[in-house]
DNA sequence: AATTCGGGGGT
DNA sequence: ACCCCAGAATT
C-alpha cells in the first residue's frame, strides 16, 4: 500500500509551492489554516502574497487586524484570519518564537484543530501522526469500508485507529505517506467522478470490488441565498473595500444596506451587524460609524 | 452530534 | 440549482 501510493505520488503530484522543502513551519501552518474548507487554487495566490508581507509569526503578530482582514480578502470564514493573527501572537511569545512541533502544543493554538495540528506536525516536523482530512477519509472509507463517502461528522475512533495502523515506522515516511494519500484523494479518488482506472490501489479497493455502490442521499447542506453568512460576507466586503481604498469608515446606513438581502426578514440585517461586532470582525466608534477592527 | 461560520467554481 | 472544498469552535 505504502509503495504503491508513494510511487504514484512521485509521478503524479501537483507541483505546489507550499510543498517546497524550504517552506517554514509557520508558512505551512498559515497555508493549512487558509485551506480549511477552501480549495487550494484559491488559497495559493493569497498565501504567497501573505508570506511575502508577514514571513514570520512575529511579523503577523505586529500587524493590525484590519490589514489582516483586508489581506485575507475573500477567502471566506474571516474569523479564521483573526484566529491566525491570535495564533501568531501566541507563538511570538514562545521561546524563539517557534512553531511548536508536537500535537498537544499545536492543539492549544487558536484556530488549530485536529487536522491542522496533524498536518503541521507531520509535514513540517515529520512526527509520526496520521492526517485525516476530507480526502484521506474518503480514500480510506472506500478502500476499507467499501462505502462511497466518509461520514459527515468528525473522524470516529475506528477511523483514527485505522489511520494509525497504516502509518510507517519512521516520521519521514509518515510525512510522505500522508501527503501522498491526500493527493491521491484530491486527484484520483475524488468526490464526484473517481478515476479508478488510474488508481494505484484499485486492486485492493473494496468499494470498487463491490461495484461502486452509491451511498444513501445525503441531507442537504445549508442554503446560501438569503443566509446570515451571505449578509455577513457583504458587510465584510464593504468594509474591506473601504479600508483598502482610503482607510475610511462607513455610516450605519450603508452597513445595514449591505447586510440587507432581497426577500430577507427585516430584522436580519440588524442582527447580522450586531453579530459581526460581537465576533470582533467589525467595530463601531463613538460616532456610530463602522470599520474593521484596529 | 448538530450548527454555524464564506465564497466561488464545477456539474 | 446544487455540490463541495487539505475544518474549527461552540452549543
Amino acid at each position: 500500500m505504502f509503495d504503491a501510493v508513494t510511487t504514484w505520488y512521485r509521478h503524479n503530484r501537483r507541483d505546489l509551492p507550499m510543498r517546497s522543502d524550504h517552506v517554514s513551519p509557520w508558512a505551512t501552518l498559515v497555508f493549512e489554516v487558509m485551506s480549511q474548507q477552501t480549495p487550494i487554487p484559491r488559497v495559493q495566490p493569497i498565501w504567497e502574497r501573505w508570506m511575502e508581507r508577514w514571513p514570520t509569526p512575529v511579523d503577523l503578530a505586529r500587524a493590525r487586524r484590519s490589514d489582516v482582514l483586508v489581506a485575507w480578502d475573500h477567502l471566506g470564514y474571516p474569523s479564521r484570519a483573526l484566529r491566525l493573527h491570535a495564533c501568531a501572537q501566541v507563538i511570538a511569545n514562545r521561546p524563539g518564537s517557534r512553531v511548536p512541533a508536537d500535537m498537544d502544543a499545536l492543539l492549544e493554538l487558536p484556530g488549530i484543530g485536529p487536522y491542522t495540528a496533524s498536518a503541521v506536525a507531520s509535514f513540517s516536523f515529520h512526527q509520526r501522526v496520521p492526517v485525516l482530512d476530507t480526502n484521506i477519509r474518503r480514500v480510506l472509507t472506500r478502500v476499507f469500508d467499501g462505502r462511497q463517502f466518509a461520514r459527515k461528522s468528525a473522524p470516529s475512533r475506528a477511523e483514527q485507529n485505522r489511520a494509525w495502523s497504516l502509518l510507517p515506522d519512521e516520521g519521514d515516511a509518515c510525512a510522505l505517506w500522508n501527503v501522498a494519500i491526500m493527493e491521491l484523494g484530491a486527484l484520483v479518488c475524488t468526490q464526484r467522478a473517481p478515476l479508478c482506472d488510474q488508481c494505484p490501489i484499485s486492486e485492493r479497493c473494496r468499494w470498487l470490488a463491490d461495484g461502486q455502490p452509491a451511498d444513501a442521499v445525503k441531507p442537504r447542506g445549508q442554503a446560501w441565498a438569503g443566509t446570515d453568512r451571505q449578509a455577513r460576507g457583504r458587510v465584510m466586503a464593504l468594509l474591506r473595500d473601504a479600508h483598502a481604498s482610503s482607510a475610511e469608515r462607513v455610516g450605519r446606513d450603508a452597513v445595514i444596506e449591505a447586510a440587507t438581502l432581497p426577500g430577507a426578514p427585516a430584522d436580519q440585517a440588524v442582527q447580522v451587524v450586531d453579530a459581526l461586532v460581537n465576533d470582533g470582525l467589525i467595530e463601531v466608534d463613538r460616532r456610530g460609524t463602522y470599520g474593521l477592527p484596529d
